[in-house]
DNA sequence: TCTGGGGTCCTAGGACCC
DNA sequence: TCTGGGGTCCTAGGACCC
């Protein structure tokens, strides 16, 4: 069995834990720069907010409703996250973590503990909520696909626990399961699906292989496998070191400056390179991209992007910035208002994994002393915060700035900002 | 008149997720 | 006025090879 541990509204629960103030009120986490709605509590969605909505939509709305708009407080979910899956590791032996959110448990066959399913999915959700102070929502079922529907089931009908065990109830249950609501169906393939004749998920199942298909890709295929309860999309235990590694942003104010774009994209690329050294990884190719603003038609349209392919693979921010600003100077055209850069690292391999250069033998001592280099600034920067040691390129960091309005303090992160408990 | 039949690799773009 | 920032996988089509 598959138990999907996915927690509520998240970005927001975070911030309730702090701030219990919050509780039962419409609130949003608002992305950087403040653009758009990346969270909303329960109470925002039924004003009908929703993820992804622009802010200057919802604004009025959520005030007019005492609500409450939060900027992103990124520092605080991941160190929150963390805590959440380090008490679901000590529950179960396997913890597949899927997203920030949420984590699949590897339960077997039986309930842990000889107990009932309702038994110790309940006591799993107030662990959570004792140490933690944030509600989670569990589906139990035999694949990753039901455990997953089974989640949202419960989340809809607001029950907190969703158990699909048994196989004539999954098969009910999938009749009143449109396919438009199933993990990896988004509307495109919905559409496609509909216009066939299959509406909900027990027709998905009942429906031949080929079929499904001709009409859709291999990992659809898959999908309706897990929705037979036949596990497909078994994604392993250990962690899978990422194939590409992006860093982009939106500036907080356009620019048609040279300076402040190579600025950027210096600053993204030293970002995107320790992610890559973090996981142990060099990169053969770094692709970088700027485009102007998508929403205003008084500005003309630039959008291009330059793939830079290196010689030999590297994890060494000064060689990939060199290469990335190369990549620049080969897109960028003065005179368009430039709102985003973005730079992708591709190719990656394994740290080392690449013979020292037979030609240069001076290379290979070159390449250590680069690493430890790396390693050292690396260290530096964990240690005394985020952009202790930077490349010059990288400016005083006017490119780093987001618009923030309303963030709350980093609680469990910053010392400064811990919050303050006083007996009264 | 009549012009093969396999492969591989790479990239761009589509579709999806949170 | 005001619209994240990451990821994944798959497919089609072009370039190239013999």
């Amino acid at each position: 069995m598959k138990a999907l541990v996915d927690a509520d509204s998240f970005y927001v629960s975070c911030e309730r834990v702090f701030r219990p103030s919050l509780m039962g009120r419409p609130v949003v986490v608002l992305s950087n720069n403040d653009g758009c709605l990346i969270s909303c509590s329960r109470e925002a969605k039924a004003l009908g907010l929703r993820v992804g909505q622009p802010y200057f939509e919802a604004a009025g709305l959520l005030a007019l409703h005492g609500g409450e708009a939060l900027s992103a407080n990124f520092s605080l979910y991941t160190d929150m996250s963390a805590r959440l899956m380090r008490t679901l590791e000590e529950e179960v032996q396997q913890v597949l973590v899927y997203s920030i959110d949420e984590a699949f448990l590897e339960v077997g066959p039986r309930p842990p503990g000889g107990e009932e399913w309702a038994t110790w999915a309940c006591a799993l959700r107030q662990r959570v909520r004792r140490d933690l102070g944030l509600p989670v929502t569990v589906g139990v079922a035999p694949s990753h696909g039901l455990a997953k529907l089974a989640c949202e089931e419960a989340k809809k009908k607001r029950t907190e626990i969703g158990l699909w065990t048994d196989s004539r109830a999954v098969a009910e249950a999938l009749e009143q399961v449109p396919v438009e609501a199933i993990w990896g169906i988004g509307p495109r393939l919905a559409r496609r699906l509909r216009s066939a004749g299959l509406f909900t998920a027990a027709q998905l199942t009942r429906a031949p292989d080929d079929q499904i298909r001709r009409l859709t890709s291999v990992t659809e295929l898959q999908l309706v496998w897990e929705l037979r309860g036949h596990p497909a999309l078994d994604p392993g235990d250990v962690r899978i070191p990422r194939k590409t590694i992006l860093c982009s942003r939106t500036f907080a104010v356009p620019t048609r400056q040279w300076e402040e774009l190579r600025e950027a994209v210096a600053t993204y690329t030293a970002r995107a390179a320790e992610r890559l050294r973090a996981q142990h990884s060099e990169a053969s190719t770094l692709r970088v991209a700027i485009r102007t603003g998508l929403f205003r038609s008084d500005e003309p349209f630039h959008a291009e992007a330059a793939l830079v392919r290196l010689p030999i693979p590297s994890a060494h921010t000064p060689t990939l910035t060199a290469a990335a600003v190369r990549a620049l100077q080969a897109i960028y055209r003065p005179g368009f208002a430039y709102t985003r850069a973005e730079v992708c690292l591709t190719d990656l391999s394994d740290a080392g994994a690449h013979p020292a250069d037979l030609f240069a033998p001076e290379a290979e001592s070159e390449r250590k002393r680069r690493a430890r280099l790396m390693q050292v600034v690396d260290h530096l920067n964990a240690e005394y915060g985020r952009d202790t040691i930077t490349t010059a390129i990288c400016g005083r960091g006017v490119m780093r700035r987001f618009r923030q309005a309303n963030r709350s303090p980093r609680y469990t992160t910053v010392w400064d900002e811990l919050p303050i408990a006083r007996a009264s």
